[in-house]
DNA sequence: TTGACAAATGCGACAAAGTCGCATATTATA
DNA sequence: TATAATATGCGACTTTGTCGCATTTGTCAA
Protein backbone atom coordinates (compact mmCIF):
# COMPACT_ATOMS: atom_id res chain seq x y z
CA UNK A 1 0.00 0.00 0.00
CA UNK A 2 2.29 2.78 -0.92
CA UNK A 3 -0.48 4.75 -2.29
CA UNK A 4 -1.63 6.92 0.83
CA UNK A 5 0.21 10.04 -0.53
CA UNK A 6 0.15 11.54 -3.95
CA UNK A 7 2.35 9.67 -6.43
CA UNK A 8 5.67 11.82 -7.58
CA UNK A 9 3.84 11.35 -10.83
CA UNK A 10 0.76 13.23 -9.83
CA UNK A 11 2.48 15.81 -7.64
CA UNK A 12 4.47 16.85 -10.73
CA UNK A 13 1.59 17.05 -13.06
CA UNK A 14 -0.36 19.63 -10.24
CA UNK A 15 3.11 21.19 -10.25
CA UNK A 16 3.19 22.14 -14.07
CA UNK A 17 -0.28 23.55 -14.10
CA UNK A 18 0.75 25.44 -10.89
CA UNK A 19 -2.48 23.79 -8.90
CA UNK A 20 -1.67 23.10 -5.15
CA UNK A 21 -1.62 19.56 -3.73
CA UNK A 22 -4.39 20.03 -1.25
CA UNK A 23 -5.97 17.38 1.14
CA UNK A 24 -9.16 17.75 -0.22
CA UNK A 25 -7.63 16.83 -3.78
CA UNK A 26 -5.93 14.13 -2.35
CA UNK A 27 -8.41 12.92 -0.54
CA UNK A 28 -10.31 12.69 -3.46
CA UNK A 29 -7.71 11.03 -5.90
CA UNK A 30 -7.39 8.72 -3.28
CA UNK A 31 -10.89 8.25 -2.60
CA UNK A 32 -11.21 7.30 -6.66
CA UNK A 33 -7.75 5.27 -6.51
CA UNK A 34 -9.51 2.41 -4.61
CA UNK A 35 -13.21 2.64 -6.11
CA UNK A 36 -15.37 2.06 -8.22
CA UNK A 37 -17.28 4.91 -10.58
CA UNK A 38 -18.50 7.01 -8.18
CA UNK A 39 -21.05 10.14 -9.18
CA UNK A 40 -20.15 13.53 -7.36
CA UNK A 41 -23.26 12.73 -4.76
CA UNK A 42 -21.16 9.71 -4.06
CA UNK A 43 -18.18 11.25 -3.56
CA UNK A 44 -19.61 13.83 -1.36
CA UNK A 45 -20.93 11.13 0.82
CA UNK A 46 -18.05 9.19 1.06
CA UNK A 47 -16.08 11.98 2.02
CA UNK A 48 -18.57 13.34 4.79
CA UNK A 49 -16.24 13.20 7.43
CA UNK A 50 -13.76 15.45 5.75
CA UNK A 51 -16.27 17.66 5.46
CA UNK A 52 -15.65 18.73 1.71
CA UNK A 53 -18.27 21.35 0.32
CA UNK A 54 -20.33 20.17 -2.55
CA UNK A 55 -19.25 23.18 -4.87
CA UNK A 56 -15.82 22.18 -3.87
CA UNK A 57 -16.26 18.16 -5.13
CA UNK A 58 -17.61 19.88 -8.24
CA UNK A 59 -15.07 22.02 -8.95
CA UNK A 60 -12.38 19.74 -8.23
CA UNK A 61 -13.68 16.85 -10.34
CA UNK A 62 -14.19 19.25 -13.49
CA UNK A 63 -10.14 20.20 -12.80
CA UNK A 64 -8.95 16.85 -12.23
CA UNK A 65 -10.50 16.26 -15.43
CA UNK A 66 -8.82 18.36 -17.46
CA UNK A 67 -5.93 17.09 -16.36
CA UNK A 68 -6.42 13.92 -17.04
CA UNK A 69 -6.22 12.13 -13.59
CA UNK A 70 -9.68 11.22 -13.67
CA UNK A 71 -11.80 10.10 -16.89
CA UNK A 72 -15.87 11.31 -16.72
CA UNK A 73 -17.81 8.38 -18.01
CA UNK A 74 -21.53 9.57 -20.12
CA UNK A 75 -23.61 6.39 -18.62
CA UNK A 76 -27.21 6.04 -19.48
CA UNK A 77 -28.88 8.17 -16.91
CA UNK A 78 -28.66 12.13 -15.80
CA UNK A 79 -25.12 11.97 -13.52
CA UNK A 80 -21.55 11.69 -14.18
CA UNK A 81 -19.30 9.38 -13.07
CA UNK A 82 -15.66 9.33 -12.37
CA UNK A 83 -13.18 7.07 -12.05
CA UNK A 84 -9.32 6.61 -12.05
CA UNK A 85 -8.65 4.34 -15.54
CA UNK A 86 -5.42 2.06 -15.20
CA UNK A 87 -6.15 0.90 -18.52
CA UNK A 88 -8.44 2.69 -20.88
CA UNK A 89 -11.53 0.63 -21.03
CA UNK A 90 -15.58 0.60 -21.32
CA UNK A 91 -18.67 -0.43 -19.00
CA UNK A 92 -21.91 -2.29 -18.48
CA UNK A 93 -24.45 -0.32 -16.32
CA UNK A 94 -27.10 -3.27 -15.58
CA UNK A 95 -30.48 -2.06 -16.25
CA UNK A 96 -31.72 -4.23 -13.52
CA UNK A 97 -29.32 -3.73 -10.47
CA UNK A 98 -27.62 -0.75 -11.75
CA UNK A 99 -23.90 -2.12 -11.05
CA UNK A 100 -21.41 -0.81 -12.82
CA UNK A 101 -19.04 -3.55 -14.57
CA UNK A 102 -15.46 -3.07 -16.76
CA UNK A 103 -15.87 -4.50 -19.91
CA UNK A 104 -13.35 -6.70 -22.08
CA UNK A 105 -13.32 -5.24 -24.78
CA UNK A 106 -11.45 -6.54 -28.27
CA UNK A 107 -8.94 -4.09 -28.72
CA UNK A 108 -9.65 -3.91 -32.27
CA UNK A 109 -12.23 -2.26 -31.21
CA UNK A 110 -10.37 1.11 -29.88
CA UNK A 111 -8.13 0.87 -32.69
CA UNK A 112 -10.84 0.88 -35.77
CA UNK A 113 -12.76 4.17 -33.48
CA UNK A 114 -9.42 6.37 -33.48
CA UNK A 115 -9.57 5.95 -38.22
CA UNK A 116 -13.11 7.23 -37.81
CA UNK A 117 -11.12 10.82 -37.60
CA UNK A 118 -10.19 9.82 -41.48
CA UNK A 119 -13.10 8.42 -42.57
CA UNK A 120 -14.92 11.36 -41.62
CA UNK A 121 -13.04 14.51 -42.21
CA UNK A 122 -12.99 15.39 -38.41
CA UNK A 123 -10.80 15.25 -35.25
CA UNK A 124 -11.87 13.21 -32.71
CA UNK A 125 -10.41 13.68 -29.42
CA UNK A 126 -12.30 11.26 -27.65
CA UNK A 127 -14.67 8.41 -27.61
CA UNK A 128 -17.64 7.63 -25.27
CA UNK A 129 -18.64 4.30 -25.72
CA UNK A 130 -20.89 2.53 -23.03
CA UNK A 131 -23.16 -0.33 -22.61
CA UNK A 132 -26.66 -1.23 -21.32
CA UNK A 133 -28.10 -4.51 -20.54
CA UNK A 134 -27.62 -7.70 -17.74
CA UNK A 135 -24.91 -8.33 -15.74
CA UNK A 136 -23.99 -11.90 -15.18
CA UNK A 137 -25.58 -12.04 -11.89
CA UNK A 138 -28.85 -10.73 -13.40
CA UNK A 139 -29.17 -12.41 -16.54
CA UNK A 140 -29.91 -15.30 -14.54
CA UNK A 141 -33.01 -14.37 -12.87
CA UNK A 142 -34.60 -12.65 -16.40
CA UNK B 1 -43.43 15.52 -48.10
CA UNK B 2 -46.27 12.71 -46.70
CA UNK B 3 -45.36 13.22 -43.31
CA UNK B 4 -47.06 16.12 -42.31
CA UNK B 5 -49.49 13.68 -40.15
CA UNK B 6 -48.27 10.51 -38.46
CA UNK B 7 -47.87 7.38 -40.89
CA UNK B 8 -50.33 4.39 -40.51
CA UNK B 9 -47.01 2.46 -39.02
CA UNK B 10 -47.17 5.01 -36.17
CA UNK B 11 -50.76 4.89 -36.04
CA UNK B 12 -50.88 1.41 -35.28
CA UNK B 13 -47.89 1.27 -33.04
CA UNK B 14 -49.62 3.19 -30.96
CA UNK B 15 -52.83 1.97 -30.85
CA UNK B 16 -51.23 -1.56 -29.99
CA UNK B 17 -50.22 0.39 -26.39
CA UNK B 18 -53.59 1.73 -26.30
CA UNK B 19 -51.75 5.26 -26.68
CA UNK B 20 -53.85 8.18 -28.37
CA UNK B 21 -52.74 9.98 -31.44
CA UNK B 22 -53.06 13.36 -30.08
CA UNK B 23 -51.63 16.97 -31.42
CA UNK B 24 -48.81 17.25 -29.13
CA UNK B 25 -47.70 13.84 -29.73
CA UNK B 26 -47.75 14.32 -33.49
CA UNK B 27 -46.13 18.01 -32.99
CA UNK B 28 -43.05 16.35 -31.53
CA UNK B 29 -42.52 13.25 -33.85
CA UNK B 30 -43.24 15.39 -36.44
CA UNK B 31 -40.31 18.03 -35.08
CA UNK B 32 -38.00 15.24 -33.98
CA UNK B 33 -38.39 13.37 -38.05
CA UNK B 34 -37.36 16.55 -39.77
CA UNK B 35 -34.69 17.81 -37.51
CA UNK B 36 -31.29 16.81 -35.70
CA UNK B 37 -30.88 15.91 -32.57
CA UNK B 38 -32.67 17.87 -30.01
CA UNK B 39 -32.70 18.41 -26.22
CA UNK B 40 -36.04 18.60 -24.21
CA UNK B 41 -35.72 22.03 -23.84
CA UNK B 42 -34.66 23.00 -27.15
CA UNK B 43 -37.85 20.94 -28.01
CA UNK B 44 -39.66 22.65 -25.79
CA UNK B 45 -38.40 26.44 -27.33
CA UNK B 46 -39.75 24.91 -30.78
CA UNK B 47 -43.18 24.22 -29.92
CA UNK B 48 -43.87 27.59 -27.90
CA UNK B 49 -46.28 28.47 -30.49
CA UNK B 50 -48.18 24.79 -29.53
CA UNK B 51 -47.89 26.08 -26.06
CA UNK B 52 -47.10 22.65 -24.75
CA UNK B 53 -46.29 21.66 -20.98
CA UNK B 54 -42.72 21.46 -19.76
CA UNK B 55 -44.05 18.02 -17.78
CA UNK B 56 -46.26 17.01 -20.96
CA UNK B 57 -42.45 17.36 -22.93
CA UNK B 58 -40.65 15.35 -20.79
CA UNK B 59 -43.64 12.66 -20.51
CA UNK B 60 -43.71 12.39 -23.33
CA UNK B 61 -39.93 11.77 -25.03
CA UNK B 62 -39.79 9.04 -21.94
CA UNK B 63 -43.06 7.20 -23.14
CA UNK B 64 -42.34 7.74 -27.05
CA UNK B 65 -38.75 6.29 -26.27
CA UNK B 66 -40.12 3.06 -24.54
CA UNK B 67 -42.03 2.43 -27.76
CA UNK B 68 -39.04 2.73 -29.62
CA UNK B 69 -40.28 5.67 -32.15
CA UNK B 70 -37.19 8.03 -30.89
CA UNK B 71 -33.88 7.67 -29.70
CA UNK B 72 -32.24 9.13 -26.68
CA UNK B 73 -28.25 10.02 -27.03
CA UNK B 74 -26.54 10.44 -23.73
CA UNK B 75 -23.85 13.03 -25.63
CA UNK B 76 -21.23 14.27 -23.30
CA UNK B 77 -22.86 17.15 -21.38
CA UNK B 78 -25.73 17.28 -18.69
CA UNK B 79 -28.37 16.95 -21.49
CA UNK B 80 -29.96 14.25 -23.43
CA UNK B 81 -30.96 14.82 -26.69
CA UNK B 82 -33.68 12.65 -28.96
CA UNK B 83 -33.92 12.39 -32.25
CA UNK B 84 -35.45 9.53 -34.88
CA UNK B 85 -32.84 7.32 -36.27
CA UNK B 86 -33.87 6.46 -39.91
CA UNK B 87 -31.23 3.70 -39.41
CA UNK B 88 -28.84 3.07 -36.75
CA UNK B 89 -26.04 5.51 -36.25
CA UNK B 90 -23.72 7.25 -34.12
CA UNK B 91 -22.53 11.00 -33.70
CA UNK B 92 -19.27 13.50 -33.13
CA UNK B 93 -20.27 16.54 -30.65
CA UNK B 94 -17.69 19.48 -31.60
CA UNK B 95 -16.41 20.70 -28.21
CA UNK B 96 -15.73 23.98 -29.50
CA UNK B 97 -19.12 24.79 -31.92
CA UNK B 98 -21.08 21.75 -29.85
CA UNK B 99 -22.69 21.03 -33.38
CA UNK B 100 -23.88 17.52 -33.46
CA UNK B 101 -22.85 15.87 -36.28
CA UNK B 102 -23.88 11.89 -37.38
CA UNK B 103 -21.29 10.03 -38.03
CA UNK B 104 -20.12 6.78 -40.69
CA UNK B 105 -18.47 3.99 -39.01
CA UNK B 106 -17.52 0.99 -40.53
CA UNK B 107 -20.27 -1.53 -39.77
CA UNK B 108 -17.92 -3.84 -38.54
CA UNK B 109 -17.99 -1.99 -35.39
CA UNK B 110 -21.14 -2.27 -34.12
CA UNK B 111 -20.93 -5.90 -34.86
CA UNK B 112 -18.12 -6.35 -32.26
CA UNK B 113 -19.86 -4.27 -30.19
CA UNK B 114 -22.80 -7.05 -30.13
CA UNK B 115 -20.30 -9.94 -29.27
CA UNK B 116 -18.95 -8.31 -26.36
CA UNK B 117 -21.84 -10.37 -24.70
CA UNK B 118 -19.88 -14.02 -25.19
CA UNK B 119 -16.58 -12.44 -23.87
CA UNK B 120 -17.97 -10.86 -21.01
CA UNK B 121 -21.02 -13.49 -19.73
CA UNK B 122 -23.47 -10.34 -19.73
CA UNK B 123 -26.41 -9.60 -21.96
CA UNK B 124 -26.36 -6.17 -23.75
CA UNK B 125 -28.73 -4.59 -25.29
CA UNK B 126 -27.58 -1.30 -26.03
CA UNK B 127 -24.11 0.80 -26.86
CA UNK B 128 -23.93 4.13 -26.41
CA UNK B 129 -21.22 5.22 -28.86
CA UNK B 130 -21.05 8.88 -29.30
CA UNK B 131 -17.29 11.01 -30.11
CA UNK B 132 -16.44 14.26 -29.00
CA UNK B 133 -13.88 16.42 -31.02
CA UNK B 134 -13.73 18.87 -34.01
CA UNK B 135 -16.04 19.45 -36.52
CA UNK B 136 -14.93 19.75 -39.99
CA UNK B 137 -15.68 23.44 -40.00
CA UNK B 138 -13.93 24.36 -36.56
CA UNK B 139 -10.86 22.52 -36.81
CA UNK B 140 -9.62 24.87 -39.48
CA UNK B 141 -9.30 26.95 -36.63
CA UNK B 142 -7.49 25.59 -34.06
C1' DT C 1 -74.04 10.53 -32.03
C1' DT C 2 -73.21 10.18 -27.71
C1' DG C 3 -71.62 8.58 -23.29
C1' DA C 4 -68.23 6.43 -20.56
C1' DC C 5 -63.76 5.34 -19.48
C1' DA C 6 -58.99 5.48 -20.24
C1' DA C 7 -55.36 8.30 -21.48
C1' DA C 8 -53.30 12.87 -21.85
C1' DT C 9 -52.54 17.53 -20.13
C1' DG C 10 -51.69 21.67 -17.28
C1' DC C 11 -50.29 23.36 -13.16
C1' DG C 12 -47.39 24.00 -9.47
C1' DA C 13 -44.48 22.27 -6.19
C1' DC C 14 -40.53 19.58 -5.69
C1' DA C 15 -35.95 17.26 -6.35
C1' DA C 16 -31.48 16.41 -8.14
C1' DA C 17 -27.36 17.93 -10.44
C1' DG C 18 -24.46 21.46 -11.24
C1' DT C 19 -22.65 26.56 -11.37
C1' DC C 20 -21.17 31.15 -9.81
C1' DG C 21 -19.54 35.36 -7.26
C1' DC C 22 -17.40 36.81 -3.52
C1' DA C 23 -15.13 36.90 0.96
C1' DT C 24 -11.86 34.11 3.48
C1' DA C 25 -8.31 30.64 4.09
C1' DT C 26 -4.51 27.82 2.51
C1' DT C 27 -0.37 26.79 -0.26
C1' DA C 28 4.06 27.36 -2.44
C1' DT C 29 8.19 29.85 -2.78
C1' DA C 30 11.40 33.24 -2.28
C1' DT D 1 7.70 34.85 7.22
C1' DA D 2 5.55 37.81 3.75
C1' DT D 3 3.39 37.62 -0.55
C1' DA D 4 0.80 36.33 -4.37
C1' DA D 5 -1.62 32.79 -6.46
C1' DT D 6 -4.74 29.17 -5.69
C1' DA D 7 -8.36 26.78 -3.19
C1' DT D 8 -12.40 26.76 -0.26
C1' DG D 9 -16.90 27.69 2.00
C1' DC D 10 -21.12 29.68 1.67
C1' DG D 11 -25.32 30.62 -0.33
C1' DA D 12 -28.00 31.95 -4.02
C1' DC D 13 -29.11 30.51 -8.44
C1' DT D 14 -29.84 27.69 -12.78
C1' DT D 15 -30.92 23.70 -15.44
C1' DT D 16 -32.89 19.40 -15.97
C1' DG D 17 -36.21 16.43 -14.74
C1' DT D 18 -40.24 14.36 -11.74
C1' DC D 19 -44.77 13.93 -9.36
C1' DG D 20 -49.64 14.24 -7.66
C1' DC D 21 -53.85 15.79 -8.66
C1' DA D 22 -57.67 18.07 -10.88
C1' DT D 23 -59.31 18.79 -15.59
C1' DT D 24 -59.62 17.88 -20.45
C1' DT D 25 -59.42 15.10 -24.53
C1' DG D 26 -59.47 10.87 -27.50
C1' DT D 27 -61.45 6.33 -28.54
C1' DC D 28 -64.77 3.01 -29.08
C1' DA D 29 -68.91 0.74 -28.63
C1' DA D 30 -73.83 1.11 -27.88
ZN1 LIG E 1 -27.39 -6.62 -12.49
ZN1 LIG F 1 -12.19 2.72 -26.10
ZN1 LIG G 1 -17.41 22.79 -34.51
ZN1 LIG H 1 -23.71 1.23 -33.13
Amino acid sequence: MEQHSPSKKIKSILADRKAYTTPHRQAIVNLLAQSKPMSAQDIISALKKADINRATVYRELKFLKELGLIEELQLPGRKKYYEIQKHHHHHLICTRCHTIKQLELPRLVCKLLADITYINNCTITNHNLEFSGLCNRCQKYL
